[in-house]
DNA sequence: GTCTATACGAAGATAGAC
DNA sequence: GTCTATCTTCGTATAGAC
């Protein structure tokens, strides 16, 4: 074997309590204390493994992150218009099923710049956002933006809503903006 | 005179220079120390006059929040349709000229519950977004929850794009979410 | 009433012993 | 690889000078 299993299982095990306080108390009411308590270790511990929190969050997103940029990976092989109505229920099925995770994502897109682990992601944004629009007008391209930081928002949203009527919510919002009779 | 004007003078001067810290580097990368040096005084005599850091964001977006509310107020006096029209419009251009203080309200949202400051902006939301949505339904007034996520989104997103722009996006984006033909 | 000095606990992060 | 100890800075609280 190549790698140590150690090193792994503990990266491992930090990372899962890392979610589970992330979901429960959102990103920044949770310090790397809480994780250390949490896994059994010492703070210094966490950060050998990991460079700093937001290192720990983009571990944390980075699976949620790769089924994003395969869905948008598969959508740019389609024709536009099965692309956009692919996108419009898939995204948003995902950005749901995740959205304990979002705040993460909220709180650490100001540091997106820094972080090497982020660049990917960006890139991947903006091909979702141009294949959302169907077109490459300028005027639709920020419309699905504008479509995307409206799901986003609501899944972030303090207001309790079931999984099944948040995905309703985002996917007529989404056809009135973007599809064009 | 019942006031003292040195009170108040230093009181403006704090708020003044949170303001421009908060539009430049936003609300968690402000310390009060940051704001303190910019003023010329110590931390103390900020938290003084201010009764802890939300309390200053509080007082910061004051101004904002109270055209906000007299703009809903003025808005429920009209018929549903014409109230609906009004708000598309001058709410954005409301949401677009402080955009630099929507990461401001972001950041203390969370903390909303435990601030009585800010009780009464949730109060103005609800009344903002029922206007909004034009009707009593459900489901539109969702919508119009979704197109507010959509607009405060776009004015925090770090995508450089000029005011009008800006404001013609979000007014399309609104008329084709909430004006069903 | 207005402000400064000082101190406290917790945060993220680093250095070095084991 | 993991620890303890330590550093800096954060928000906050209080005592007391003027």
């Amino acid at each position: 074997m190549a790698t140590t299993p150690l090193r792994e299982r503990t990266r491992q095990e930090i990372l899962r309590r890392a979610m589970e306080l992330f979901t429960e108390k959102g990103y920044t009411a949770t310090s790397l204390q809480d994780i250390a308590t949490a896994v059994g270790c010492s703070k210094a511990t966490v950060l050998y493994h990991f460079n700093g929190k937001p290192a720990v969050a983009a571990a944390v997103l980075e699976p949620a992150a790769k089924l994003v940029a395969d869905l948008v990976a598969e959508a740019a092989q389609l024709p536009p218009a099965e692309a956009q109505a692919r996108l419009i229920t898939d995204f948003t099925e995902l950005a749901v099923r995740f959205r304990g995770l979002l705040d993460v994502l909220n709180d650490v897109v100001p540091t997106m710049d820094q972080l090497p682990e982020f660049h990917g992601m960006v890139e991947v944004g903006t091909a979702l956002t141009r294949l959302l629009a169907g077109t490459d007008d300028p005027g639709e391209i920020a419309l699905a933006g504008y479509a995307i930081q409206g799901l986003l928002g609501e899944c972030r949203a303090p207001v309790q809503r079931a999984d099944e009527e948040l995905r309703d919510l985002a996917v007529t919002a989404m056809r009135r903006l973007l599809i064009t009779p």
